[in-house]
DNA sequence: CCTAACGTTGACGTTAACGTAAACTTGGCA
DNA sequence: TGCCAAGTTTACGTTAACGTCAACGTTAGG
């Protein structure tokens, strides 16, 4: 039923998604990827592979790899322990939360940006009046 | 022209926004507040106030505080230089591209998150019909 | 006059998230 | 057979953003 069931080398994702083989190495590490291995050499799945695009999601949103790590676990709970998935469920609306704050920041910071840009503008062609004037 | 022209201390804005002068202090030592002197004492005006505000909401966002600090700057512009008004704008406009892509992922996230909570409760019923059947 | 509260300037310590370099193994191919 | 490219581990270096002293000035109160 999994479809694209591909895999990939470490360089591979590293090229994709423009980072460092160093950096995958060190997700590994902090526990955020557990690929599976052909010998030494790492080998990402498909579901690493998303993983990792997480990882990187949450970077952009400032999140510390910690937090990345723990909104990936929301993903595959242990199913059988109900108060596990209560204190999950609690921890996913305290990140909602979060979310809806950062997104009231985001629209605030976007309004301002255009005032900005409405001021610079306004100087601009102010100026080009006075000066051709 | 300019309403409610306060000053403050540097423990008051530090209690305000919960965080240490230490902190407040480095900010400065950053270049993103300058604060007026009263002797060696550091006095805060409403500007500076705000100059803050700007800075932990940049924070929120998982802005640097340089990447905070070019934000702060956008705020009063060199008037005179045409030059850099329209850098500036090209900076703004810069800026809102990538706080678009911050929104979509935002909005990505969120709805993840969602998906992940009506599966929790999904798994907590079925467990509960399963146990009380 | 003493000290308590608040402020100051160094200076060093700490954590996160990698970068960088060294030294080694391993599969493929000319 | 010999070597190169790609992988590995280990370890030390680096930057950002403060935390944490230490040592000192100053001002209002008892």
């Amino acid at each position: 039923m999994t479809s694209k069931s591909r895999s990939f080398s470490i360089s591979q994702l590293a090229e994709e998604f423009g980072i460092t083989t160093r950096a995958i190495r060190f997700y590994e590490e902090k526990g955020l990827l557990q690929p599976k291995r052909n010998g030494q050499t790492r080998i990402y799945s498909a579901a690493d592979r998303v993983k990792l695009i997480l990882i990187l999601r949450g970077k952009r949103l400032g999140l510390s790899l910690e937090e990345s790590k723990d909104i990936i676990e929301m993903y595959h709970p242990d199913q059988d322990n109900s108060q596990q998935l209560q204190t999950l469920i609690d921890k996913i609306r305290e990140k909602r939360e979060h979310l809806k704050t950062q997104l009231e920041d985001l629209r605030t910071m976007m309004r301002e940006l255009d005032e900005a840009e409405a001021r610079c503008a306004d100087a601009l062609t102010t100026m080009k009046i006075v000066t051709t004037s």
